[in-house]
DNA sequence: GAGCGTTCCCTTGGAATGCAAGGGGTATAG
DNA sequence: CTATACCCCTTGCATTCCAAGGGAACGCTC
């Protein structure tokens, strides 16, 4: 994969996982496997990086876990989205959305602000 | 400041020091004041984080440094993007880019992606 | 029923990054 | 001559992510 590419995952991950869970339930595999789809195979999460995140999440109380059985009749810990955490949710979009859109407002801009005052 | 806002900071500060290069010349000072008024006050670089970012950009060859005087008179270092740095600060646009698109599909997504094959 | 690939969980060590909090020095304004 | 803005930098810390593992259970094939 594009490692470049994931330098950028770094302080959106969270919102990621959230966001995946919005749609209901999930195992961690299914996670990265949803953020891998829904993304068009831009964003790979690694495992390594998903679990302390999901406890990092749970901690917070953003998640529950609660144990179950996959479609595959495997033993699986299914996360799902606490009020909190859907409140979470919704601001982190909104901070993300703001956030892209600056750094956007910059790396677009044609002609440096405010000439004079820049030195 | 929204401390919150500034977690995505992670990752995509050097693209934003090579951008504010792109005009000429700046000392340190000036790429902090560049890249605030550029994005409307909504990134705000510290420091501690970019002076070692400068640090970092530099021994890439990605920028090289020059001591002179601002115009206020003071010594200042003025950084200036290498010909390297130009090629990197165009990659690195493209790749935020996909990045940025990558995670708005998945915020902005009103359903589940092929939803049979999600656990 | 032995072996193997897939699914699913997790941990550890390391590297990188950004922040907070400092210290220092110089020019201009009042 | 004191204050303020400008301008450089360092240290210590916390966090985050990745690479690289290990383990176990299921279902398939042979």
């Amino acid at each position: 994969m594009d490692s470049s590419r994931l330098e950028f995952l770094r302080g959106s991950l969270d919102v990621l996982i959230l966001k995946a869970l919005v749609w209901g339930p999930l195992h961690g595999y299914a996670i990265t496997s949803l953020i891998r789809r829904h993304s068009e195979d831009a964003l790979l999460v690694e495992e390594g990086t998903l679990y302390p995140a999901l406890w990092r999440l749970e901690n917070k109380g953003l998640l529950e876990a609660e144990w179950g059985l996959s479609e595959n009749n495997r033993k699986a810990k299914f996360y799902r989205l606490t009020p909190e955490g859907r409140r979470q949710l919704r601001n982190e979009v909104k901070t993300w959305e703001a956030y892209a859109a600056a750094v956007a407002k910059v790396l677009s801009a044609t002609q440096p602000p405010e000439p004079e005052k820049i030195a």
